[in-house]
RNA sequence: GGACGUUUAGCUCAGUUGGUUAGAGCGUUCGAUUCACAUUCGAAAGGUCGCAGGUUCGAAUCCUGCAACGUCCACCA
């Protein structure tokens, strides 16, 4: 293109699609790819962020994009430094909310009941059509962004392998003890049919009525309630124990007849009661409230749920009530109560009602069977690389959580979340991760019933020499020793009073024997089956050898405990199938009696091997465990084949994403893991701060518990992005910016300027139009800046190397001194995550300098087209990452050669090192004199624009030297001459009429302010602290009050200043 | 009820271990513009740093109390 050509404002919205296909097309987003394009990749260290998977649930908003924008940011920053950046991109399936939004939809379209009407299958179809669009849409915005991801590496966090991930945590939480099925109150959405987990439910401030009342006429006890209906369920009545007025009733049961139902009530004392609350009585609903679940735990009161998953009451509410809606049985109660004479007062109170996270629906504390992580159940670590555990330790997930914070291997930003992270932590209660929704990760959990319960009863086999000696036998098959077979025929003497249609042996000479032993004289028959045989362990053991060593890798070569679990379960699979009915005695060897209680009764292995065994070993002699057998349970990581029935819910969607830094490279398939470890722990997490408990904590819980490391070493918490007064963006206020119509309108760089700039961690941003509109500007800025250069310039010298020993006067001393500094500052700041004064440092250098002050001052002297060049070469570098069209744009116009996404920053600016010897310090007084000197001439009225430009500064000071023609003049005129072109020219420009007084020492500001300033300017806040610091230390009143510590570590931060101090003044000597 | 923030120019916000005269952008006012850029340039005005105490040679910065606003958590049944 002909520099003349080059249009006088920069049009984004005509180049940045050709922009990101160039980028896309070479390859430069893949980490695998950058060292086929430049040789520094190769060996290159890893920096990796996964990218917070956006939920497909439509389009991305501004927090989106200010999320995409910062991870660029620094993703471009990293790459340019030399790194192998590799930024994880993928999408979120979200579970509930999506599913929640696709029968929205349906409903809308007509369909009354999505679920009942479509079926599973036809269900999960349409979400997935839907989720399918929502994809690409987002795929697409996240490229307008500019985003350098890769999306052929694309992860999906319901896809198979994520899936692959996710049953596998299950299945080792599960084998840990940490998942289990119980029966416990949880938080119900009656409106989509599900459970929540505590963080999905929200409080809404309504006005409730409190009603106080007694259970019937005759009850003496009143109680005040704004939920009625539930008191169906009550089960007792608790009061404070210092409640005098009570103290009679505490511990006796009583009666009432409430509306019609017979409750029986246990009267309670408890500590959490508040006795100045109504009537210092609480009825307790144990089956309603999770509060009042813990109470009746405490106390031992039982469960009676009178609320319906439909959300109406239950049976239990009697016949009256069952059926009716909470609501109607609310008012019916207290009409009923009310003609009873029992209601003593009503009164409207402030009360929050429970409602779900999406959506306006009201939620119901139930008792239900369900699924739940325990976070507070100590377990053994597999490996822990933390720190403060070693392998075989045992601790919590809670703990394991706080520790990762604590230890500061995740450094959250702002610090002031750390505090709220501790505070959730401590008190996070276990987590129910079952949903009764279809679309998400089915719980890997699969049964098989039998039609009739087979009863199996465990018989020991007799001892053998090294069960006497208490010494594996490995594979050995030895002979029952003497003992053996008097306890194999007491055995018999046990079970004499039973009757089996059956007895199974193992095909091991120890079990066989002791059948023929204990079922002597019996007419049972007789089976053998190998799968009952005892762990091979490979070959002979010492007595060393430990059973929880094995459990998962197998030993020596043998198996493992989950190998005899294997057999153990097929050979249940026989027996139900087989047997049905039947009473059958199994005789059978430690390990797979273990297996039975892992397949059977729901226990983990961890648990059995810990617990059971080792207390229960002389009950194991006497014979005689009883299992049921009417189904098989069984976790694993994928179908176990026909004949069994899945659990149909499906999985939190958290539960999936709380994986999301390490599943998404690739483990656990081993190969695919082993490619990418080197990526984990991913360098830092960048999110909005409303997400730190639902995902941010849960990634650090899944990762310290299946990796044993963290799963990032810094967070990054942006703000909300809000409108121009402060208010959330929402559809109902209509004050929603979508990023789509910004973009065309402003660019994208404008657009992500507006949300990086002024902005600091963890502080929610106001955002206008206004705003974004003034940093179009500013990219409009820099490229009539560049285009200034690039039309001054011949093309010749663009890439020509820049001569620093031929850098003589003061002007291009001092831009390239500036421009040293800056991108040493932006550099740090982008490093600790600064970028909104690593922003504005670039700015101020590229406005406030470079175009105000030194391209007016080049216009006035050739010869400077190499300097030119190569300070528009380290402009563009250094602000790509913040913007990266116009830069990668300007790049190419100017034909500087190569992508500059993959240029080295600071790549060029490496000569610059020796710019700090120069001394500069006179360039600022330069500048205030010049300053002066306009308003000096506006002042005193020269006539404006006739004879010199109003915005340069040279001509100024050639001016100036013209005011007075008379030798003291002269001679300053020809030092300033001197000072800003090296050199005294022949002759003047420009004649100049007018007067104007100015009475400036020139002289005087040319040999001051030297090398202090210089290093203030370098090192910052280091020399005033010096002075600062020292002269504290000597004042003998600090020194006599401070504490010795306070004392020793101003020493020690004064020494590293000083010797910081010191190497700079080195290195200016050289 | 508990915790955590915020309060600095008309507006949006910086102000990193306390240290010369508290900064920027926008807006306002005045002025300039044959120039790479009117998407520009220059200048000016505008601040008892929320209030009240305290520590210090020195406080926007540290401590205490208060107020307003905001967010999160818990919840009185």
């Amino acid at each position: 293109m002909d520099m003349k050509d080059l249009p006088k404002a920069y049009d984004a919205a005509a180049v940045e699609a050709d922009i990101f296909k160039q980028w896309e097309e070479s390859g430069a987003f893949d980490p695998d790819k950058l060292a086929e394009l430049d040789p520094r990749y190769k060996d290159a260290k890893p920096y990796c962020i996964v990218l917070p998977p956006p939920n497909r649930t439509g389009t991305l908003h501004l927090g989106h994009a200010k999320m995409l924008a910062i991870e660029d940011l620094l993703i471009r920053f990293h790459r340019m430094l030399g790194k192998k950046t590799y930024w994880v991109p993928g999408t979120d399936h979200a579970a509930l909310a999506t599913q929640v939004k696709v029968e929205q939809i349906l409903v809308k379209e007509g369909i009354k009941n999505p679920r009942k009407d479509l079926g599973r299958e036809k269900l999960l179809e349409r979400i997935d059509q839907f989720v399918q669009k929502s994809r690409d849409t987002i795929v697409e915005q996240c490229k307008r962004m500019g985003s350098s991801m890769d999306w052929k590496r694309e992860k999906y966090t319901l896809d198979a392998e994520r899936n692959l991930a996710v049953n596998t945590v299950f299945k080792m939480m599960y084998e840990d003890g940490l998942i289990e099925r119980g029966y416990r109150v949880v938080n119900w959405d009656p409106t989509f049919q599900t459970t929540l987990s505590d963080d999905e439910v929200e409080h809404k401030e309504t006005q409730a009525e409190l009603v106080t009342f007694t259970y019937d006429k005759d009850f003496p006890i009143a109680i005040s309630t704004t939920r009625p209906e539930t008191k169906f369920g009550d089960t007792g009545v608790a009061v404070h124990p210092d409640d005098k007025r009570y103290k009679k009733f505490v511990g006796k049961t009583l009666t009432a007849n409430f509306c019609g139902k017979q409750i029986t009530l246990k009267v309670i004392a408890d500590e959490a009661v508040d006795p100045k609350f109504g009537t210092g009585a609480l009825g307790v609903t144990p089956a309603h409230s999770l509060i009042d679940a813990d109470l009746a735990e405490r106390h031992g009161l039982p469960m009676v749920q009178v609320i319906g998953q439909d959300g109406k009451m239950t049976s239990e509410a009697g016949k009256d009530f069952e059926g009716l809606t909470t609501i109607e049985a609310r008012k019916k109660i207290v009409e009923m109560l009310e003609k009873q004479g029992c209601v003593q007062k009503k009164e409207t109170v402030p009360q929050s009602l429970l409602i779900a996270q999406r959506g306006e629906s009201p939620v119901e504390q139930l008792p239900m069977r369900q699924w739940f992580v325990r976070v507070n159940k100590s377990f053994k670590l597999r490996n822990n690389t933390l720190g403060k555990w070693k392998k075989g330790d045992e601790a919590t997930l809670k703990e394991l959580m706080s520790y990762a914070v604590e230890s500061k291997q995740v450094k959250i930003l702002p610090e002031n979340f750390e505090k709220i992270y501790f505070h959730w932590v401590n008190n996070l209660r276990d987590w129910c991760i079952s949903r009764q929704i279809w679309f998400g990760h089915q719980i890997p959990v699969w049964y098989k019933r039998f039609a009739n319960t087979t009863e199996l009863t465990f018989v020991t086999h007799g001892s053998t020499q090294d069960n006497i000696n208490e010494t594996y036998s490995g594979d050995s098959d030895l002979p029952l020793a003497e003992q053996g077979r008097q306890e194999a025929v007491k055995q018999g003497e046990l079970l004499a009073g039973q009757n089996f249609d059956l007895v199974i042996t193992s095909d091991l000479q120890r079990a066989v024997e002791t059948a023929d032993l204990t079922f002597a004289g019996r007419k049972v028959p007789f089976v053998q089956d190998a799968r009952l045989r005892e762990i091979d362990l490979g070959s002979p053991i010492t007595k060393d050898m430990r059973l929880e060593d094995h459990v998962v890798e197998p030993f020596q070569g043998g198996e493992s405990c989950k190998d005899v679990e294997g057999r153990i379960l097929s050979f249940l699979e026989d027996v139900g199938e087989k047997y049905p009915g039947k009473k059958i005695a199994i005789i059978t060897h430690m390990a797979p009696q273990l297996a039975l209680e892992v397949l059977i009764n729901n226990k983990s292995w961890e648990e059995v091997i810990r617990d059971d065994w080792r207390k229960q070993k002389p009950k194991a002699w006497q014979a005689g465990w009883k299992y049921v057998l009417n189904d098989i349970k069984l976790v694993a990581s994928d179908t176990p084949g026909e004949g069994w029935t899945r659990d149909p819910d499906t999985l939190d969607t958290w539960f999936s994403s709380g994986l999301w830094t390490f599943s998404t490279l690739g483990w656990p398939d081993k190969e695919k893991w082993a490619k990418e470890r080197e990526y984990h722990p991913t360098d830092v997490l960048e999110t909005g701060y409303d997400i730190l408990f639902f995902w941010v904590a849960r990634m650090i819980l899944m990762s310290t518990y299946v990796l044993g490391e963290v799963p990032f070493k810094d967070v990054y918490l942006h703000g909300l992005v809000r409108d121009e007064k402060g208010r959330k963006m929402s559809k109902s206020i209509g004050n929603v910016l979508d990023p789509l119509d910004l973009i065309p309108k402003y660019g994208t760089d404008a657009v992500r300027l507006s949300l990086v700039m002024g902005t600091s961690p963890g502080m929610d941003q106001k955002l206008s139009e206004d705003k974004i509109r003034d940093f179009r500007n500013f990219t409009n800025k820099l490229w009539n800046i560049s285009r200034y250069i690039l039309t001054s310039t011949k093309s010749e010298n663009r890439n020509s190397k820049l001569d620093l020993s031929e850098i003589k006067t003061l002007p291009d001393q001092w831009i390239l001194q500036r421009l040293d500094i800056v991108w040493r500052r932006v550099t740090k700041k982008i490093e600790s995550y600064e970028f909104s004064t690593a922003g504005d440092e670039l700015r101020d250098f590229t406005w406030g300098d470079l175009a105000d002050w030194y391209l007016e001052i080049s216009k006035d002297k050739e010869g400077k087209e190499e300097i030119l060049n190569f300070i528009l070469r380290n402009l563009l570098i250094l602000w790509h990452p913040f913007m990266p069209f116009v830069t990668e744009y300007i790049w190419n116009v100017a034909g500087f050669g190569g992508l500059l996404m993959i240029k080295k920053w600071p790549d060029v600016l490496d000569e610059l090192e020796k710019v700090i010897e120069w001394d500069t310090s006179s360039f600022y007084k330069l500048r205030d004199l010049i300053v002066d000197t306009r308003r000096l001439r506006a002042e005193q009225g020269v006539e404006p624009g006739k004879y010199i430009s109003g915005a340069t500064g040279s001509s100024e000071l050639a001016m100036m030297s013209l005011i007075k023609e008379n030798e003291e003049t002269f001679k300053k005129r020809a030092r300033l001459s001197e000072l800003i072109y090296g050199e005294v020219p022949d002759g003047w420009p420009a004649t100049v009429s007018g007067t104007i007084q100015i009475g400036i020492d020139v002289s005087g500001t040319i040999d001051t302010e030297k090398e202090r300033e210089k290093i203030q300017r370098e090192v910052g806040q280091t020399v005033s602290y010096i002075k600062s610091t020292e002269a504290k230390l000597k004042n003998k009143e600090f020194a006599s009050k401070a504490p010795e510590k306070v004392v020793n570590d101003m020493k020690n931060k004064l020494e590293e200043a000083k010797a910081k101090l010191k190497a700079l003044e080195d290195r200016m000597k050289v």
